[in-house]
RNA sequence: GGGCGCGUAGCCUAGCUUGGAUAGGGCAUCGGGUUCCUAACCCGGGGGUCGAGGGUUCAAAUCCCUCCGCGCCCGCCA
């Protein structure tokens, strides 16, 4: 039991309790931080690789922020895999062939003179023309969605559509405007710093034959049985599914896919290319989890995707958030909302900084407000979004990390040798609050693993909370350029810290700032 | 009705997978702290039947059962 780091064990009661060689530990713990940098807490890529898809919100409007806590937390996710030594791909699935991206071609395809007046009532307003993409192109969505339940020929319009669509016909502007509007959505997901690796559009499945594939073997899959309008389906009763019918239909009597069907192709495609597939899925899609586990395991594919399953946003009022009902909040409302707040901190506090400053910091700081405000808190907790904790900047916040993560960068800048080398030497640095700091430095490798393995991002956003939250104790406790012989040892702790606490942010997908 | 998830101080939340020591934090509240490395900070106080009940165990917020409340889903939609 008495190793290197271990200076002994005693028993106590039920317990055994380790004392550890501070030197050694102070002395393992900032030599890890300091000579691995950037690379602190992560172990080295290698082995499977895996795929986690995201988001894939449909491309018919702007995000509201019941659909970014999907982004955050699939982005986060694959940032601690890819630390965890994890090959990660992420991939946004962008769904071209349902009802929601046909309304939308269906309604643009139309000269604005010839949309039906409800809709065109719907969309009256202040110029649309400086609006991004997703706000303008997506601006008739809701309408339009309404009016089709009213309107039988609408509706007949639309599904001529799809089956031009399923055909490999799409109507000429179908993919461009999926694209348009894919691409203002994904310029606010950048602001949060979210991108991804690959799109993949679900329409490439039927495309490329895949789902004709899919089809041909499912047709003889154990339990696949056909209904007597020529409908497919599989006889899901041993699966435990609770559809009423105790079937799952994967085609329709005409003959064209449904989405699980689709969904299947999909997921071969990943099975082919990654050890490790993870689908990031609100609750309201466990169901469809379920039912593609079971399409899947009929046609014989042995794996099964992870789902990391997130509960809805939903609004202080009661029910989740509606584009349709006006009770959405959008991201971009929410960014411009917590820039604007954060801008205004930025002026109260300091007066020496040039304009780009200012807002370079304010970008950064309302950014983190949003990441860590939606990350910090267990993917299956519901959540209701008030906006004065959306826009909290102090306690257990993006920014209260951000803030100690700049102060550290503060007192490095001032100490001369902002860039190392940093020697210490561990007898200097006995200090309870010190001692205690470096222990949840030396926690940080055993929390990326822990939240690779068990998929719990919140654990991140703690973990830089309790760092921050330390290095802020420390920080009043123990002075540090103004010490005597403990001043170098001091300085290599506090670069410790600002090595650990970045890369927690990194991790967290949130900016650091070396000032604010 | 069935399936799945959630329930921890006034509010929010960690811990639950792998049962162990006085259940950690944050907001709010009350009282303090700035001639000194960034006060988006720090120190201190008050505030808890871990939804309820039962069970397993030397030991339960954690595992099992029942119940209650809330949410989601149960389409030839996606």
């Amino acid at each position: 039991m008495v190793g290197p780091l271990v200076r002994s064990a005693t028993a106590k009661g039920a317990y055994v309790n380790f004392r550890l060689d501070s030197a050694a530990f102070v002395s393992a713990t900032l030599t890890a931080a300091l000579e691995r940098g950037s690379e602190y807490g992560h172990r080295p890529v290698a082995g499977p690789m895996a795929s986690v898809e995201h988001t894939s919100a449909n491309p018919t409007g702007p995000f509201h922020i019941g659909r970014v806590r999907n982004a955050i937390i699939g982005d986060t996710l694959a940032r601690v895999l890819r630390a965890a030594g994890t090959p990660t791909t992420t991939q946004y699935y962008v769904d071209d062939m349902g009802r929601q991206a046909t309304m939308i071609t269906w309604i643009w395809s139309k000269a604005s003179s010839e949309w039906p007046e409800p809709i065109r009532r719907a969309v009256e307003g202040p110029a649309l023309t400086d609006e991004k993409p997703d706000a303008r192109l997506g601006r008739p969505y809701p309408a339009v969605s309404a009016y089709l339940k009213e309107d039988g020929t609408a509706r007949e319009e639309v599904a001529e559509l799809i089956r031009q669509i399923e055909l490999g016909t799409p109507p000429s502007r179908h993919r461009e405007l999926a694209q348009e509007i894919l691409g203002g959505m994904l310029e606010s997901l950048a602001r949060l710093h979210i991108r991804f690796d690959e799109f993949v559009w679900e329409s490439d499945f039927l495309r490329d034959g895949s789902v004709e594939r899919v089809l041909e073997r499912l047709h003889h899959a154990p339990h696949a049985v056909r209904e007597e309008n020529g409908a497919w389906a599989i006889d899901a009763s041993g699966y435990g599914l609770p559809q009423e019918s105790g079937r799952v239909v994967f085609q329709r009597a005409d003959g064209t896919s449904l989405y699980v069907l689709r969904d299947v192709a999909f997921h071969l495609a990943k099975f082919s290319r990654f050890e490790r597939v993870v689908d990031v899925l609100g609750q309201d899609h466990r169901l469809h989890a379920r039912t593609l586990d079971a399409l899947l395991h009929e046609y014989g594919e042995p794996r099964v995707p992870t789902y990391l399953i997130y509960q809805d946003i939903t609004v202080p009022e009661g029910g989740r958030m509606s584009t349709r009902g006006g009770s959405a909040v959008w991201l971009d409302q929410l960014l411009t909302e917590a820039v604007s707040r954060a801008r205004r901190e930025v002026l109260a506090r300091r007066e020496d900084l040039v304009e780009s400053d200012v807002d370079r910091i304010a970008e950064a700081v309302g950014a983190g407000a949003i990441r860590f405000h939606i990350v910090r808190v267990a993917p299956e907790k519901p959540v209701v979004f008030r906006w004065e904790d959306a826009l909290s900047f102090e306690g257990r916040s993006g920014p209260f990390v951000q803030y100690s993560y700049a102060r550290a960068a503060s007192v490095l800048r001032k100490s001369g040798s902002d860039q190392g080398p940093f020697a210490f030497d561990p007898a200097k640095l006995t200090d309870a609050e010190e001692l205690a700091l470096i222990r949840i430095v030396a926690r940080f490798p055993r929390v990326v693993a822990d939240a690779a393995r068990t998929m719990h991002v919140q654990s991140l956003a703690g973990f830089a909370h309790d760092l921050a939250d330390q290095f802020n104790r420390f920080y009043h406790a123990v002075p540090v350029l103004r010490s005597g012989e403990e001043r170098a040892s001091r300085i290599a702790l506090v670069a410790a810290v600002r090595q650990t606490l970045g890369n927690a942010l990194e991790l967290l997908g949130i900016p650091r700032l070396e000032t604010m």
